[in-house]
DNA sequence: TATCTAACGTTATATCATAACAGTCAAGGC
DNA sequence: GCCTTGACTGTTATGATATAACGTTAGATA
């Protein structure tokens, strides 16, 4: 399930290019220091990997950086700079993939939804609020008390309709 | 994460109970036979493992069942049966709970939420076409053919909000 | 009944994730 | 400044989830 996940997928326009990824990495320094969580430098790292990546990573994939970089070896130094960054909105967590890809609006609390290409394995974070109000409702309906939800497109995105069946 | 799965859970109150365990199986027959495919013996005998549950199981608990009667014992055998059941719309797999569940209303062909307790770990399969058609705006407005979408809501059943924190 | 394909069961292995513990480091009280 | 304290890092070890590949069996159909 490794090399569908994060190869030659490209992003949306809001966090592609380096110049962004600066912009998003201030935004999340600006973030932590608001929640008093300490962006440590494998967080950080973690965190720029992402970035790097354009599309979602599998945690050994980001494993696998970090350790070339000199950071630890081990599974859970990946899983928890991961789950430090999904906790504090930094990044997300793509659960058909069991991938993770970092947050393309870190200011905002917004609640996404996730646009999965089937064809490149982009995934595009989508402006989820109508469908959370959406959610909200049949969540009031069934009497139940909603926290958060995952929510999670598969299809074809803009560039792969016309490139392939 | 398996005893947190399947134990204690109870269902939403349309596919509890036997008598309706015995509807859906009957409706799941016609469906198959509408679309040419077997409900051969291991796959209906998940389908009634899934719908003895009253919540989400992991394949691996089917497993355990299906081996303890005299089916296949090892893994391949669970998950070709609960990916036949999900590929024919009789059952769902919950992404969060890396588990499955038996699909309440069988005969439509809805694309459905889930509301995940925290507290029980029972699954409510709810009304989401509302949920689907913000979806399908959403993605339209990123340029993004959607094909099919997983909806997971976690928090609080209506049972549990009572009894506890 | 001969043939073809879907389904089954197996072995083996890949992939994803966390528990538990020891050493390290940073912030705040004294 | 120095020490306490709690958060953080890294490790070992293991658990949990999932699939590839292959030979065999059984159902459909000609």
């Amino acid at each position: 399930m490794t090399e569908h996940v994060g190869q030659g997928g490209f992003c949306c326009a809001n966090h592609s290019g380096t110049e962004n990824a600066q912009a998003i990495l201030n935004l999340a320094e600006a973030r932590a220091k608001d929640r008093k969580v300490r962006l440590t430098p494998v967080r950080r790292r973690t965190l720029e990997i992402l970035l790097q990546a354009h599309g979602a990573l599998g945690a050994y994939d980001v494993l696998q950086q970090l350790a070339a970089e000199g950071f630890g070896t081990q599974p859970p130094v990946a899983y928890r700079a991961l789950n430090f960054l999904v906790e504090n909105g930094m990044a997300h967590r793509i659960r058909r993939l069991n991938a993770f890809t970092a947050c393309a609006h870190p200011s905002e609390d917004h609640r996404a939804a996730f646009l999965i290409c089937e064809s490149c394995d982009s995934v595009t974070e989508a402006q989820a609020s109508a469908v959370n109000t959406a959610l909200s409702a049949a969540a009031d309906a069934a009497g139940f008390v909603l926290d958060r939800a995952t929510i999670e497109a598969v299809g074809l995105c803009r560039t792969c309709q016309g490139a392939q069946a």
